[in-house]
DNA sequence: AATCCGGGGGG
DNA sequence: CCCCCAGGATT
């Protein structure tokens, strides 16, 4: 037990005041989990914050729409997870009376929520002896066992996971899984650690070996594809034009503007985009362009391009996804990052 | 097994 | 510029 003894003493003395410490209340620590997927503490906090004073019991969030909790949701990224959140916290009302679940096998059942979601809330809700799994637990048994296969393969994850589940130390999971994770975001983070002052750097395979930098290793990722959308902004008085996006691309249930999306931005690709837009709005349609923004997510980088559209003829029928909203009324409406800031530059 | 899903911070 | 972040769903 002295890898697990180390990591706790370590952790009761450098550990964070993190407010979803302060609670064994599984629906405040789901909203603190599936907040913090893939995001950063300092970036997820607000949001935290921001959810708990909205809906500070699970029937509140049950209770409201989608388009709110994706307006509180607006610029984390991700979104889906508040669409899974909206969810869950109807099952957790319906299914289970409103009393959101502790245990691993209920959890795991839910939208949003994978085996390192179900490990963390029903270790830290319920003390159930799940090791959590997470980008930290990677990088500290890669490196202390020196662990090279990838952990993003099959093989890696059944690696980890299983090594994870031999070390949890079972008298007190909650504390444990706690311990090993803010280990490895604080003392053991992916960039030059100071192994100098690491409890574990007697025994450390990785720093023995003179592989920190090169452990956890993982395996390449798709190059970034990408994609060029003419986005085509239009307002008549107070009102201006904008499209919910729809499922099967980013973004889903999100609002932007009318879209053509072309293969690049070259002379003959204009021209295809100007043929578009008048066989879309009618012959005496024009397009000016006002500015441009490379926009980058995790597997695209998007060239977005604003047009100011005039002297178009408008098809309800024919564009059903398409709405005039007032200013006020899209300011209630969740909006990715890209229109957001345009909006706030432009009006 | 591979790909998709955001946005931001830090080296 | 590149990597990573309290991952999960879909194909």
């Amino acid at each position: 037990m002295i890898f697990q003894n180390k990591l706790i003493t370590w952790y009761l003395i450098h550990k964070r005041d993190l407010p979803w410490r302060h609670t064994n209340d599984a629906y405040v620590i789901w909203l603190s989990e599936i907040i913090l997927q893939q995001t950063r503490v300092e970036q997820g906090l607000p949001y935290f914050n921001k959810f708990l004073e909205n809906f500070p019991t699970v029937t509140d969030f049950a209770a409201a729409s989608e388009a709110k909790v994706l307006k509180l949701w607006q610029g984390l990224g991700y979104y889906s997870r508040g669409r899974n959140m909206h969810n869950t916290a109807q099952i957790v009302v319906n299914n289970y009376n409103g009393i959101f679940p502790t245990l691993h096998d209920d959890l795991i059942k839910l939208k949003g929520i994978g085996e390192y979601t179900a490990a963390a809330i029903s270790s830290f809700s319920s003390g159930e002896a799940r090791a959590v799994v997470d980008g930290n637990v990677f990088r500290v048994l890669a490196r202390y066992y020196g662990i090279d296969t990838p952990i993003n393969s099959p093989e890696g994850k059944k690696q980890f996971f299983k090594l994870a589940n031999e070390l949890l130390y079972t008298e007190d999971p909650a504390l444990y899984n706690q311990a090993i994770m803010e280990f490895g975001a604080i003392q053991c983070k992916p960039k030059s650690p100071d192994c100098s002052i690491c409890p574990l750097n007697i025994e450390c395979y990785a720093l023995k070996n003179n592989a920190v930098g090169q452990l956890p290793v993982k395996l390449a990722k798709a190059e970034k594809k990408h994609r060029y959308f003419n986005y085509l902004v239009s307002t008549v008085d107070d009102k201006i034009l904008v499209r919910e996006r729809q499922a099967g691309d980013i973004w889903q249930h999100l609002y932007d503007f009318p879209c053509i999306e072309t293969t690049g931005f070259s002379t003959e690709e204009d021209e295809t985009l100007e043929f578009t837009v008048k066989s879309n709005f009618g012959g005496e349609t024009e397009i000016t362009f006002i500015s441009y923004k490379k926009h980058v997510l995790t597997h695209q980088i998007i060239h977005v391009r604003f047009f100011a559209l005039k002297n178009y003829i408008f098809n309800f029928n024919k564009q059903k996804e398409l709405n005039w909203v007032s200013f006020n009324t899209l300011d209630e409406l969740p909006q990715p990052n890209v229109i957001r800031n345009f909006i706030e530059e432009n009006f």
